[in-house]
DNA sequence: CAAGATTAGTCAACATGGCTGACGTATTGC
DNA sequence: GCAATACGTCAGCCATGTTGACTAATCTTG
């Protein structure tokens, strides 16, 4: 094994280098979404249901709509894990006080508590790397993601900064799902089979 | 939304960042298996395709065993995927010169044009996040993502480098799976789902 | 105010890609 | 010669994505 059609030239390692970033993104997510997945499974639930909760921990309130906007899933595959989350008491759901169509989701304690041990593994993972790595890997870490991100979730994900995120823009305080990309309802992904 | 139980302390702050990094991670992977999954639901393949041609492209020659240690899953799992590539010419399979048991696996012609496309797309997305971060940002996200990884992993990741990764380990020339973490054969990840 | 748009939910059916368990067949190595 | 190894296969289950069709409540707007 280990053939390398080598040769030093520098396109070859670029190409290379590339191909690390690459192939490092791979082994890291599924790393860090392992020790999750095997809490999860103890109680029956999967990846999925993580993703719910978590982001309803992460904006409480959070509506159906804005939701599906951040996970990019059809309303079909949500209502899955939602249903299931509501019936087993990890979430809640309150009507909409401007707009009574909506529903407004919170997690409960026991939901809080889940999103905690679940998140809290994955937290322990990135703060043993940050702190191996350095302030300053840290910084190139989120500016190399940054570049790989769609630029609606960047800014999404900087909106909730105290002080927006390196870049700070000023711009929309927040608006969580913004009506640019992929507009509501209707998902297109294909992804994360 | 946006509901920040703010009040500017440190752990607070810190438990931000952490979680800023999680979502970062969620979002960029999202975006970068994108493109190949459209480019693959053309044909009918589907990510888990994009995987074992990506290594046996990687790895040329590898066996189906250590194709089966990189990507974790059991083999009636790459099984399917396997047998649709090489009926459908990506791969073709030899057998091993030492040990006739071992079946090397092989791009074609056309498994190679297929996995250039493939990752041409994800080279293109990371050369334009590595070129807006700047050097420093780039060794700085391979830093933190090494921290995250499987350290089995990373190794078989440096272990490819023309000059061994920045922390350069002399060590093994390259077992491609070490014989430490998980074994052979029975994959133990529950993941993707 | 009526019509149309939006928000949420539901039923049904399908595909992908994980998984377990149970076997079969070469081949290797002790 | 026999056990272990490498590979393959059949069968069935589960989670989580997808489409498409349709309902109900509520808002918005002409």
């Amino acid at each position: 094994m280990v053939d390398l059609k080598s040769g030093a030239n520098p396109l070859f390692l670029r190409e290379e280098e590339l191909r690390r970033g690459i192939e490092m993104m791979f082994y890291a997510y599924r790393e860090f979404t392992s020790e999750p997945d095997r809490i999860l499974a103890e109680i029956g639930f999967g990846r999925a249901h993580h993703r719910a909760i978590y982001f309803i921990g992460r904006y409480p309130e959070i509506t159906v709509s804005e939701l599906l906007g951040i996970l990019r899933i059809t309303k079909q595959s949500l209502s899955r894990v939602l249903s299931q989350l509501l019936d087993e008491g990890y979430v809640v759901q309150a009507r909409g006080r401007r707009d009574q169509r909506q529903r407004l989701l919170q997690l409960t304690e026991r939901g809080r508590d889940l999103e905690k041990r679940l998140s809290d593994t994955q937290r322990a993972r990135f703060a043993a790397a940050y702190k191996a790595a350095g302030a300053e890997a840290v910084a190139g870490f989120r500016a190399v993601l940054a570049g790989i991100m769609d630029p609606a979730d960047l800014s999404r994900v900087e909106s909730l900064m105290p002080n927006g995120g390196e870049e700070a823009r000023p711009e929309e305080p927040a608006s969580l799902v913004k009506a640019g990309s992929g507009s509501l309802g209707r998902a297109q992904s294909k992804a994360e089979r």
